[in-house]
DNA sequence: CTTATTATATTCAAATTTGAATAGGGTGGC
DNA sequence: GCCACCCTATTCAAATTTGAATATAATAAG
């Protein structure tokens, strides 16, 4: 779903072949939002190609590079873009990693591995969280504000992890994880 | 892989069936942190099965139901559980929900309708928010630590969550979301 | 009393994602 | 001057996920 929602976007601005469409979206950081991975990227626009949100403009043939195909938006691409990103507001998905629930079982097993462990990911995070906060700085004057809203809220969801991290982490040292009835130390 | 962790947690506790897997699941409100699907608890079942990480005990027949075939985890799947709990505290992944990469390129489209759908949205997300909060309040006698850790990080992300879209909803009204130069104001 | 929904349990085809293979040219380091 | 890695651009098989189909009984709703 993303992923064709940036593909629209991006033909938007001007015809491109998939392959620069990637280098756009690393450029914006948008690989740091989604997932971006070449098969896909290459799977959505052959699907956005068949049902005509599409089409091929041009294909670029040189001897020592794999040809390109250039790609346009139609209008009923545009009117697509529009309805997918309105419905994507309106979905409410939950969505929570996968590490929310390795810490949910890791009862069951060592809990010295798990405060190990776990510290050097606390460790990460905070890294990530102060990488987070300089990007957004030093874009401030650089990119409009809907991708400046971007940056900051990825500083602030790592600094939210991170909290929630440090918490947790207190209670594997304290090998309270397992306690029933008392309230958490917020 | 949550599923697979999921799947080798439960098995620790007792032996069962896939079908009872899932009832357990969502009586923990596993289902509200990670997609319970059954066509995948099968596959992983499946899978995990043919490496001899869980086996066959019994398959139970009845001519009015579908068989039942009740697994057990072996000392491999205690392994693999173990592993895959610390693996998944290591690893670093970006998960960013495709809803910021809707509102990143909802500048394209008519900013009119992207602000009726947000301001649904984030009444949406004040619920959640109390939602959560009450969730975790009710539990806190009731549920170990870990699971509250749990309750308690969902009310906090989606709080988060919420302080972020109040901010990019103002810039929606005020159409502001193509400027350039100036910080958010925080 | 009849219709609709929920619970039980699993399977399957179709859609999608993943991860690696391809293959030649450029670039940086030692 | 050579080795290793990165860039360009795409394709493909294999793994996984999705969503619906299956079939029957029990419960609920009207």
């Amino acid at each position: 779903m993303s992923m064709k929602i940036a593909i629209l976007g991006l033909l938007q601005e001007k015809d491109m072949h998939p392959y620069e469409i990637t280098l756009i979206m690393k450029e914006r950081m948008y690989d740091q939002m989604m997932k971006l991975q070449m098969g896909s990227l290459y799977y959505a626009v052959d699907k956005l190609a068949q049902e005509e949100y599409i089409e091929a403009v041009e294909t670029i043939r040189s001897n020592d590079r794999p040809d390109k195909t250039i790609y346009r938006i139609t209008g009923k691409g545009k009117a697509l873009f529009e309805q997918l990103i309105l419905q994507q507001i309106k979905k409410v998905e939950l969505v929570f990693h996968p590490l929310y629930m390795a810490l949910a079982l890791s009862r069951y097993i060592d809990q010295d591995k798990v405060e190990k462990v776990l510290e050097e990911r606390i460790r990460e995070i905070e890294h990530q969280v102060n990488y987070a906060y300089q990007v957004y700085e030093e874009h401030i004057s650089v990119v409009p504000r809907s991708a400046l809203h971007l940056m900051y809220g990825r500083y602030e969801h790592s600094l939210t992890e991170l909290k929630w991290l440090k918490r947790l982490y207190a209670d594997v040292t304290a090998r309270k994880l397992n306690d029933f009835g008392t309230p958490l130390s917020l």
